[in-house]
DNA sequence: GTCTATAACTTGATAGAC
DNA sequence: GTCTATCAAGTTATAGAC
């Protein structure tokens, strides 16, 4: 609609996604987006309010997606519980497709995502409003896909999920990038398969009981 | 040895980790601290300095158990492969021991590494100079306890793992613990275990050569 | 809606007394 | 080694002309 309010929006998602929140100065977005200091704040109110706009533009019609490819996939099993790998790829599928057409900066928003998710607790503040309604309701389904796995492992699992999916949407390690003689290319869909089979992998391991140090070296074997 | 020198290291370890790099001034440090400022540029020399004094404290003791649980793991099994889960152990033990000792700040430190991770190149630069000879020395024990992996979905599993360690570090997700029914206490131990027991599955999952949209609702079945 | 000008403050860093 | 005082630059935010 606004000309320079989607300049604003799409620099400072690209500058956020770059540099992060904390270091990105509300100089250098004007700055990059050719527009004047003032404009920021009376289109937006304040530096976290423009964050905030910049996070739910995309991330709204993102859950909405989800819920939609879950009721799909649920109408799709009638009353058999819908699939461990079907409910990843309805919770993933619309992040990563997102990043797959080059004409919108849906490839920044994804490493935006990954890097907020560690800044401190801005994300979690933005999205919780507007997307716990859906986090349960994927919880729901995963629960039901998993109905043998106890409600702290699959706690813990889910922790360990979603933090590879941060590192990937973050764009991967660059130490680890450096040590690889391949040239790395980053194909979205791709990478959501690999994805998504090693998570159902990981959801489907056995409980560890034994513990860890029956392995250490010298004490057995 | 030095009172104000440990007092800095402390306490910006401590908000650091708690308000990433950026957000942390020098004033917030020696306010905590209950020191002067200028301490702060005679005993290091600026803030990234004393950011990678902070790191390079705790990370070089951890290096070198990792390469010496490595080589333990290593003499046990003779002419054999190191297991997968014995590699895992190895590199992942120090910084999960340091954590449980809860005299010293290592479970501040966790923090620290699993955020700073995402914050910018700054702990790669810093981390690469002193810690990558270990890195290559696992990726070389990794490829022979998964013979049979190609190195690209090696590399990505790789990605997804260090993910789904900072993510462990970082103290996992707000908006996860808030949907959770029960009280979530973390033992570095048990803590461990779990993530090993995942990451090993997820290393040894088949390679997906379905395309995922394959599993599309609509699209078949 | 867009601009200039500026207020009000915080930042990292340093000089120099003790 | 530790302090005060201060610099120079950068920060978000706002008032007010056009």
């Amino acid at each position: 609609m606004n000309h320079t309010k989607d300049q604003i929006l799409d620099t400072a998602e690209r500058l956020f996604a770059e540099q992060g929140y904390a270091a990105t100065s509300l100089r250098s977005i004007i700055a990059a987006a050719g527009v004047n200091l003032a404009a920021i704040h009376y289109h937006f109110r304040s530096k976290e309010a423009l964050l905030e706009a910049v996070v739910v533009r995309r991330s709204q019609p993102a859950n909405q997606e989800r819920l939609k490819l879950l009721e799909n996939f649920q109408q799709a099993a009638g009353s058999a519980p819908v699939s461990l790998e079907q409910v990843m790829e309805a919770f993933l599928a619309p992040t990563f497709r997102m990043a797959q057409d080059s004409a919108s900066g849906g490839r920044v928003f994804m490493r935006l995502l990954g890097r907020l998710h560690a800044e401190g607790d801005l994300l979690s503040g933005i999205l919780k409003a507007q997307s716990s309604d859906v986090l349960e309701r994927f919880a729901a389904a995963l629960r039901r896909a998993l109905p043998d796995l106890e409600p702290e492992e699959l706690f813990w699992r889910l922790n360990f999920s979603i933090g590879a999916l941060a590192q990937t949407l973050r764009g991967g390690s660059k130490e680890l990038a450096a040590i690889a003689d391949f040239p790395v290319s980053f194909d979205a869909e791709n990478a959501l398969a690999r994805l998504i089979a090693f998570l159902s992998a990981g959801f489907r391991a056995p409980v560890p009981y034994e513990k860890v140090h029956r392995l250490h070296a010298g004490e057995e074997r």
